[in-house]
DNA sequence: ACTTTTAAGTCAGTCGCATGACTTATCTTA
DNA sequence: TAAGATAAGTCATGCGACTGACTTAAAAGT
């Protein structure tokens, strides 16, 4: 094993222990100390050493899922082109994510981690920068929106935000069920995304109402 | 001002200062201290004294507002009686909350103070137990449950976990765009409520597909 | 080929500081 | 004046940032 193996090998424990704390525990109740330990660092620098800071870190994980997230989801993207189902590009923002939850194999912690990023006001930004921004998702927006013209502009963004919001969520739910016992197969994600794929669908065609008087 | 006043006002001023303090940077992030020193209590044990813990902290926090917004859900779910209309229904979950937030007055905290207990892994149990077990959204969700006798039960579950999710984190979304400069009146909280319930109901109404093979 | 130099990674320990829990003192009002 | 509320200060603990020594792989020089 050549050193730079052994650091990166180092930095991936980091990554890991890091990521299933910050799952755990909340990203702002977890110390740098707490994760240097967990990766079995007899040291408390760790963390600061190989990535400068617990807002890069954070980054640092961040696209170490998002990049084989976006691969997966640029291939699904393509393949949908041209199909006027609703359905199928929501499929296309949910089932990657899933898909990739699922090849992970159990325990996964991506998902709640997530979940947590995008909660904390003091990390919320990296989320929205690193995975929202991405080329696939805003194509899949895109296309969304011309499936659904008769959307007003304002209405079409509170929901697009609903609908990122909601799969992330309940992706961080599903996980925390499958962690506690239920069955974790291939199976069980594909039902989860197939259903949160079904929700968000009926989401976006939901009949704008105009606000009722109060009374 | 009577003795009982003053401890009850200074009580008061500790829930406000936390309630902000919790929306802003999160539960774990604050540490009683601040908080103490945010009220204008010049010791550091004010907390400690007054609640005991922040865990009974944040749980006197999310009742001084549930009691309100469960007043007015109750009377909602009696109006609603009888309404086949799902969006009723959804209507009663989502408007009370919004109305409550629209009656405090800007700025409001208590909408981005949810979100950070639903997801923090330390203090969720708490917003279930105190907020989401209400007779009035029990009642609801029953309603609703008739409404829409073809959903197979665990669909139905699921859904009902990501309407409850949704609802708590677009409020929070919301309140959080008011406090950014958008306009802050009765309108532009029914306008949201409006709009979270349409999605809602468009959530709950949506098909069941089977889960689609893999290719 | 062999040695020297350089730089990266690891580790143990220190620093000032903020934390929660605790104790003591002062003040207020019933 | 007795009890409850607030203030002030102490204490051990854990934090992030920093330091210097040690190890080892790679690069440079001969």
């Amino acid at each position: 094993m050549t050193r730079t193996d052994r650091v990166a090998a180092t930095r991936e424990t980091i990554l890991s222990a890091a990521e299933r704390l910050f799952a755990e525990h909340g990203v702002a109740a977890v110390s740098n100390r707490q994760i240097s330990q967990e990766a079995g660092q007899g040291n408390n620098t760790a963390v600061s050493y190989h990535f400068g800071s617990k807002d890069a870190l954070v980054r640092a994980i961040v696209r170490r899922h998002t990049e084989q997230i976006e691969e997966t989801r640029l291939r699904m993207v393509l393949r949908a082109d041209g199909s006027a189902e609703v359905r199928d590009w929501v499929a296309c923002m949910v089932e990657p994510f899933a898909r990739h939850l699922a090849d992970l194999g159990a325990p996964t912690w991506f998902g709640r981690f997530s979940a947590q990023v995008m909660t904390d006001p003091a990390y919320r930004e990296i989320m929205s920068r690193e995975a929202l921004n991405s080329p696939s998702l805003l194509r899949a927006g895109e296309e969304l929106r011309r499936r659904l013209p008769d959307l007003p502009p304002d209405v079409r963004l509170e929901r697009q935000d609903m609908v990122g919001r909601l799969m992330v969520h309940t992706i961080a739910e599903r996980e925390r069920a499958l962690a506690e016992g239920a069955p974790v197969s291939r199976e069980s994600w594909d039902r989860a995304a197939s259903g949160l794929t079904d929700a968000l669908t009926g989401l976006w065609l939901a009949p704008v109402t105009a606000p009722s008087a109060r009374t």
